[in-house]
DNA sequence: ACTGGGATTGACACTATGTCAAGTCAACAT
DNA sequence: ATGTTGACTTGACATAGTGTCAATCCCAGT
């Protein structure tokens, strides 16, 4: 409980992270967390005692540090269901730069790992929460497409979404992040409301 | 060149190929690949001399068995575009599934391993050029919805066509194969038609 | 009967994870 | 001041996987 062991314990999240944004997506060693903090290797087992470990902690002190919820403030003021799917979008896409790092760390494991694949679903499922909300709106106003029952427009909505879905136009296809915002909206809208 | 010696090749091609479908991401072991052949695992090395090297003869295999080419002679017989994007979702959601395991074993590799992930763009790419076809022949027919550039809307639809977005919705979110190919045909036609 | 190529066996180097034991060192207690 | 506690170090070890090497085996073609 002293500072200390708070702080190197931060410390090894912090360059962990760090290392992540780095490498995304290369797998990370615990030799250089070490490295990065300046401890032996068997320091950081003192703290988490796996790789599997550290990485579900240091999704959840970046969590902590740049958790949706305080974002979602802009999201809360909007009232129609127009208007939360363009702040969720902005919100969303304002996010994902911040995390795509951490994001790429733990689905890079996600096929070899079950307990970083569940660290990394729970923040999905929120978004996904996210998007049946306003799917809901837009029904209540009446607005939503007919061509989708909630279920699915709520699930064509969230795979828009998907960190994959960014990436590939962001990266691959190197549209701005402005640009992905923008026409994701567009796109949203063509295909939600009727 | 004597008949044993493609035949082992070919056997080893076939077996990793099965491995990839069974573990569905999970890296498959040289081990595993020449004990499912019944040789050693040295006798792997013979033929090929890395795993990557394995890989993308693999790729390569799959692509000469399953090859999208033939594939299309559907899509060929297409004259509109809208007839073209329907026979080429049609084409394209069948292929996914027989190549999922494959597709997942080359960018689970993506980041760690340059080699193997030229060989999956490879493929995409041909899709690619596919989805560019389609959105030219829509933008002759003054089809094309005018809120993209047909560089934004070829962008859009390979985006929308890629293995995880079929992913998300097939696996994550439980669609069948039809339920994809069906509704992924009207969500492209709502958003790239005017 | 000989040779060459596919295959085997077993050893090795290398890298990474994770465990263990022994010891250092500083802060904090009595 | 002494002793205890807890974070950290050092170095060794087990394990698992890739990739290399050398020696050997065995069979088919000339």
């Amino acid at each position: 409980m002293s500072s200390q062991h708070s702080d190197t314990r931060t410390q090894i999240l912090q360059a962990t992270w760090q290392l992540m944004e780095q490498h995304l997506g290369q797998p990370i060693k615990m030799g250089d967390v070490a490295k990065a903090v300046g401890i032996s290797r068997q320091a950081v087992y003192l703290h988490f005692k796996s790789r599997t470990e550290l990485m579900i902690a240091t999704s959840n002190y970046v969590d902590e540090i740049k958790g949706l919820n305080e974002r979602l403030n802009i999201y809360k003021k909007a009232t129609t269901g127009v208007e939360r799917l363009e702040a969720c979008v902005e919100v969303w896409g304002h996010y994902i730069p911040e995390i795509y790092g951490l994001a790429k760390a733990l689905l890079a494991t996600r096929d070899t790992d079950e307990a970083t694949a569940a660290a990394w679903n729970n923040n999905m499922h929120c978004l996904r929460d996210l998007c049946q909300e306003i799917v809901e709106t837009l029904k209540q106003e009446g607005l939503l497409n007919s061509a989708w029952s909630p279920e699915e427009a709520t699930e064509i909505f969230w795979t828009m979404m998907s960190i994959h879905h960014w990436e590939q136009l962001t990266v691959e296809c190197a549209w701005s992040n402005q640009q992905y915002i923008d026409k994701m909206t567009v796109m949203l809208k063509k295909m939600l409301i009727k």
